[in-house]
DNA sequence: AAATAAATTAAACAAATGATTAATTAACAC
DNA sequence: GTGTTAATTAATCATTTGTTTAATTTATTT
């Protein structure tokens, strides 16, 4: 069995390697699709340390599971919760990140959604995810503009949705637009840059009308 | 061998049990995960009539998956196609036709999303979605309403983002969206049916800004 | 350098899984 | 009713796949 105090920093690339394999595959392709031969092979190492260094298949998977929608609600965390700026500003940095982070990452969203919906062993629930929204600066500052007057639909959750639905969905269906528009990737991806600017003009049309 | 000609009304409920449970988990758990005894088991039926009628699990899929793109595509076609109605009303009648749809099939965004992904080969190039889109008359109520100025964004492929994002969205990230809000199931849908009111006024807004 | 521990490998195992076979039952034609 | 075809079943096959074992190589310690 392998030993943790005993591994080396440089010695860590083997497991290190394993784990970007892993990575890959599973966001590409979902746990079920994946086989653990697909991974030993991508990472170059014998499938039998797959196993040495991670127990099994469903191990390795939970860690990168957890590391995945870590890595997600991150960026998303930071954002919202920042002191200095406004509501309308946070919803261009949100926009801003989601887009070039969806850009490099564009497995991630459908990847995510879709275990998470074949539970995960009830992920949703182990994460602290309600606590940082209600907690968050951000849904202070809804609340305060809600009362001002200034965002007509009062339930901040309707907000959530628009934000993500205007900026994650097109990424999720991206096939589907690809098709419709005859793009290429690059066309595909100079539309999402597009969406950047025009996503924070619609959110704030979006605030004003009931 | 099954030989089509021969059967007849009744006895087709053998295929139909077989493609009705398919289609539920095919829907629930995605191709991969999916074993043909859980179908079997679900349909009552023995293993083994699952290849004699369906050949293998894979032709099985194909029926369901072009079935399921099929019945998906029907709705929209079908509003995006009247001539009666002016952009702004077949707006409400997607938003009002998906969200009942999504509501009462909740599995297919997200299957269909998900396995268009893993190719499903290559189902997106073989669909006339391009045409059937850039044919509609919702498409030409477009443009036409962009050479008037009534319409700021040019890009038809941003609008459909848009509307679609707006609908289909929260429904993909459902078990996100309740464990933020806290809710169970009647309460999503109560806020799933409050958005077909909303979506329209929303897109209303946005398209006159730039 | 010898001894010990860790890392790596090839081979094999056991269970799961899609598919087939051969036998049986049910339906239908004449 | 008899014979023929279709439908159904239980059993089995052949592969795939996650995991383990036992042997070997590499690294570390003393």
């Amino acid at each position: 069995m392998a030993k943790k105090k005993l591994i080396k920093a440089e010695d860590a690339s083997t497991e290190e390697k394993i784990k970007a394999a892993a990575r890959d595959v599973f966001h590409k392709k979902g746990y079920a699709a994946t086989r653990t031969r697909d991974i030993a092979e991508k990472a170059g190492i014998n499938l039998a340390l797959l196993n040495y260094y991670f127990r099994s298949k469903e191990k390795l998977f939970d860690i990168i599971m957890l590391e995945t929608v870590f890595e997600f609600m991150q960026s998303m965390a930071l954002v919202m919760n920042d002191n200095k700026s406004s509501l309308e500003k946070k919803v261009e940095l949100i926009t801003f990140n989601y887009i070039d982070f969806i850009t490099r990452e564009p497995n991630i969203p459908i990847f995510m959604l879709s275990e998470i919906r074949n539970n995960a062993d009830g992920l949703m629930e182990k994460l602290p995810i309600r606590q940082l929204v209600l907690n968050s600066i951000f849904f202070k500052q809804h609340q305060e503009a809600v009362v001002k007057g200034k965002i007509a639909e009062p339930d901040p959750l309707h907000f959530l949705m628009n934000i993500l639905g205007l900026i994650v969905f097109p990424f999720i269906a991206k096939p589907l637009f690809k098709g419709i528009g005859g793009l290429n990737e690059n066309q595909f991806n100079k539309l999402m840059q597009e969406r950047k600017k025009l996503v924070p003009v619609w959110i704030k049309a979006m605030i004003k009308v009931k």
